[in-house]
DNA sequence: GTTACTTTTGAAGGTCTCCATAATTAGTAA
DNA sequence: TTACTAATTATGGAGACCTTCAAAAGTAAC
């Protein structure tokens, strides 16, 4: 039925109480052992014996004592957030992203590189090799360090990390993006869709913190998804969930061209920018403007409206290049969404912006760690990189 | 981030190895101490320890030694599943249904009761008192041995038990069935909307079994949908999920009109029974026939294509009353879906037939004993019926 | 009916992990 | 210097687990 916790020896038990140790102690500063006694619900001297043997594992470290209290002064424990490292990588069309981040999911170091939308397979994959490159060395680390690292990318991605298929970049279908990250970094490395990356930012450190059911929308250029339910990343049976753009009734593919056939920019403007004009126009209120909005607007809220309407989520976050629009397009939005659906959810803008995709990128690194190193089934594992 | 497990003082792990051998000898014949200590990992001394004391907390009970092994007879202990009993209770249109079931989840009592299609709020509530009575008399019961029980009904359920809309009886809107029923049985009593107790029931005992993303479609003269996801039922943010039938571009509400307009039937068949005559026609072979199931067929595909494309299940049940015309509504609606999505589920016929609300009844009112009862967290508790 | 074999039972001794309590230590404040 | 405060260290004890070995209670063979 559910995944059943084994019992066991008295070891058993000290796995237990050094993960709830740990787990009290990650993200936070230096604690105490009183402090910690008291946060765990274990006694002060079983406290001490279980830090004291974490500390030797490696897994937390005295710091100074804080000065100016009364009594005598207290030992102070810290976890060693930086025991490890995690990378988040965004592949985007201009630009390839690195974040550096320790246990604790702190982002140290971020490394931005522009790439031409019209680069090959060969010339992206080099700037990203660059770009990791770059953003280890800023760190002072080498591949080894690296615990798991994720990469985002646009199109499908099948579970051994490779691109089944990438609509936008022809070239891109079929990349084996796990094994050549993998190259670079010592740990797992995962591949996941940008918008589902971008979709568990929202609920690790953006506008969706803490809410259980989120339909994250990515729009732009393109338009993609992100589930979250029950707090987890829903990615379906095979990785291919959220794909309700495909619906022919439904139409994504055609939201587009409402915004292309907007006839009010300077001639000769690159398709990609015209978007851009469109919102702009919108406005200032010229009324075509927003009459092509409004169209977009209520094709993308079909497809929403049908996840809705599927998911029951607390929480609709709009995000993607043309949430920076947001003050044109979330009301048209939300209207056609309200016409649609039984009951309606909060819908929000995306806070976190350009950084989404490479921070959930962050955050699937550090869940995948969660799984291996501090499970309550395996117990605490050693503070070294994880086997792949 | 997960939940966490507190440690604790050696009490823990005692509790931890009580619900672990619970956990064997669950749903299995009576164990030998040697097989126990073989299934637990825990050592011949430890496993009796914990055994005795389960069998003082009336848990456990002795049975007879098997006879005829070599060697001295080892005492046999089975899990006392009839420590407790829980119902589940189906109120469809026609029939009321009530099923009575041991903990191991063993249905051990079945009460059909047919209640008139155009029964009032009173009357049907008046059926479902009598049919608990007589299941609970039948099995030797009172209210009181009842520790969770399970109302599945048609329309839309709220968190507190409350039909909060009904399409097919709008007399229902607003019953407190949770309330009604709780005068009659002890324990916990759940409300859920009838097509995700089907949904529960098959991933349950179904065709659906050990899936764990599902999509179950109830086809009937109600067309309803119910989720699983992860395992787990989904219900949404606000028990709202699944109503994907509700979007009109969909039109799951044109879908029946479909069969409606038939006329091959006899003059003044009574409208409910007119699906039937239908489809047997298009078995016949009748063109006419066999186009009226294709439209409906595309209709129904339309939702089901919606909620494949956004959740990418595994398998696709098909349910309900039509579902006994699986042979020749099943290619349509396969044919359907298979035009219009990425990835293509299994599509399957349900099995269960008319008993799987009841079913998944009794299964949500399992899975709500195994979170008060068995839960990791919290340690085994006494063997009575839990407080409300 | 005895003997050999098999398997369970029961008892003893040891280890580990936790807890409660009390004595000691290392600071600050008067 | 003395009082006060809070952390540390030490001690004793209890609970739960393990391994090991002798005794018990059957069946099978002679």
């Amino acid at each position: 039925m559910t995944e059943q916790l084994a019992g066991g020896d008295l070891s058993r038990l000290r796995q237990l109480n050094a993960l709830a140790v740990v787990h009290v102690l990650r993200g936070r500063p230096a604690l105490t052992l009183t402090e910690l006694s008291r946060d765990t619900g274990l006694s002060r001297p079983s406290t001490e014996d279980v830090v004291l043997q974490l500390q030797h594992q490696g897994w937390l470290e005295e710091v100074q004592p804080a000065s100016g209290g009364m009594g005598r002064p207290a030992r102070r424990y810290r976890f060693r957030s930086d025991a490890g490292w995690v990378l988040g990588i965004d592949i985007g069309g201009h630009t390839i992203r690195v974040l550096a981040a320790d246990l604790d999911g702190e982002v140290r170091h971020t490394v931005r590189t522009p790439v031409a939308i019209t680069a090959g397979r060969a010339e992206r994959l080099a700037a990203v090799d660059a770009a990791v490159a770059e953003c280890l060395a800023a760190a002072g680390l080498t591949g080894a360090d690296i615990w798991a690292a994720t990469v985002g990318t646009s199109g499908l991605v099948d579970a051994a990390g490779r691109v089944v298929l990438s609509v936008a970049f022809p070239e891109w279908t079929g990349v084996h993006l796990a094994q050549h990250v993998g190259r670079l970094v010592g740990g797992t490395v995962l591949v996941e869709n940008d918008s589902r990356l971008a979709a568990l930012a929202e609920t690790w450190r953006g506008v969706a913190r803490y809410a259980q059911h989120v339909v994250y929308l990515l729009a732009g250029l393109r338009t993609g998804t992100g589930l979250i339910i029950d707090g987890r990343l829903h990615r379906g049976f095979a990785q291919a969930a959220g794909e309700i753009g495909a619906l022919p009734e439904l139409g994504w593919i055609r939201a587009q061209e409402h915004l292309r056939s907007w006839t009010g920019a300077p001639a000769g403007t690159d398709p990609d920018d015209l978007a851009g004009y469109v919102f702009a126009s919108a406005r200032e209120g010229d009324r075509k403007a927003v009459a092509v909005v409004r169209r977009y607007a209520k094709e993308l809220a079909l497809g929403a409206s049908a996840l809705v309407l599927a998911l029951d989520p607390q929480l609709v976050v709009l995000g993607g290049g043309f949430s920076r629009s947001a003050d044109v397009l979330l009301d048209p939005l939300r209207r056609e969404i309200e016409k649609r659906c039984v009951r309606i959810p909060e819908i929000v803008t995306s806070t976190l912006g350009d950084e989404a995709v490479a921070l959930g990128a962050v955050k699937l690194s550090l869940e995948h760690l969660q799984e291996h190193l501090f499970d309550v089934r395996t117990g605490l594992a050693a503070p070294v990189r994880p086997a792949r």
